[in-house]
DNA sequence: CCCCACTCAATGCACCTGCATCAATCTTGA
DNA sequence: TCAAGATTGATGCAGGTGCATTGAGTGGGG
């Protein structure tokens, strides 16, 4: 059955969709206007560089960003074309490899920061008290959890296999 | 001069990206899973069905829908193939032209929103009180308002003119 | 009246995304 | 040991999106 959701929550569904696009656009604006690539190049560079080594297998990437695998190829496609990261084989699993981030990338992800965090505070530092800012992290939060099927290995329970 | 935001918007901002993303992709899910065309085509169809007589000029529906002129033109054209809407000339403005909501557009819409609304119930209204909600709208809302550039008019302001 | 600036809408192009699938390799278990 | 299945990563294709431009139509000042 189907209960039906409250105003309040519609509402709230509402502006969660209208308000992270707003500020997602005025953030991937300034970043465009600045010169810099998309907000997706920053990500998988700063996973990059947090790594031990600043490499990663494409598929540790992958659950980092949490997009799916073909997105996280032809990203590292796009990094590599430009320098900004490099494929190395993997000895001990030759189906992988290791992506590792170049000294270019490590230098684009700190530049980028600087618009960043200009565009964080613009758009959301300057308008949330702390106070509010961890409200908000709060409520979000609690919409983030166990969202997707989280994780159920899709076995084939159409067996008679008791399922597990 | 560049203030950076504090760790705490930092961290609302992230997760207002992450778990928007993240509720939405669900909610599409669903939507799809059910045999639906996307969100978008929804809101439109909502927009439409609202209006007067049931006919918006696309100028309007993108203004309503917040999205830019190209694809509001792209996506009427799918609605108009699908039989879920049509265009009618403007005999007052022969540059422009109405869309009008079919039955069939109708029907689908409050179809559509069977599913949307359990959807919105299980991924928001199921996870926060009605209170909670309110103060989830109400923080967004902070953040959303005068985030473009508040539709200065773009004026060419390089001249000598003393700016409006 | 006519020209110029503006508005409304469509479209060619490049790129990006999702889906399905593939090939290669690894792992498991009989 | 070897076949079946799982995992890793790439890719062809169809469709969606952004950007710039076009083209038609309107309207106002000279």
């Amino acid at each position: 059955m189907k209960r039906k959701p409250s105003t309040e929550a519609t509402s709230a569904w509402i502006r969660l969709m209208r308000v992270q696009s707003r500020v997602l656009d005025c953030v991937e604006q300034d970043l465009k206007k600045a010169g810099f690539p998309p907000l997706a190049w920053y990500d998988a560079l700063l996973e990059l560089s947090r790594a031990p080594s600043g490499e990663l297998r494409p598929v540790e990437l992958e659950r980092q960003m949490l997009i799916p695998q073909y997105s996280t190829s032809r990203l590292i496609d796009r990094l590599v074309d430009e320098g900004l990261a490099s494929r190395r084989e993997c000895k001990i699993d030759k189906r992988g490899q290791f992506v590792e981030i170049t000294e270019a990338g490590r230098e684009l992800q700190k530049r980028m920061w600087g618009a960043y965090s200009t565009a964080i505070e613009k758009y959301v530092g300057s308008k949330l008290s702390d106070a509010d800012a961890v409200k908000l992290s709060g409520l979000l939060d609690r919409l983030g959890c166990s969202c997707g099927e989280m994780k159920l290995p899709p076995v084939h329970v159409n067996e008679t296999t008791p399922s597990r």
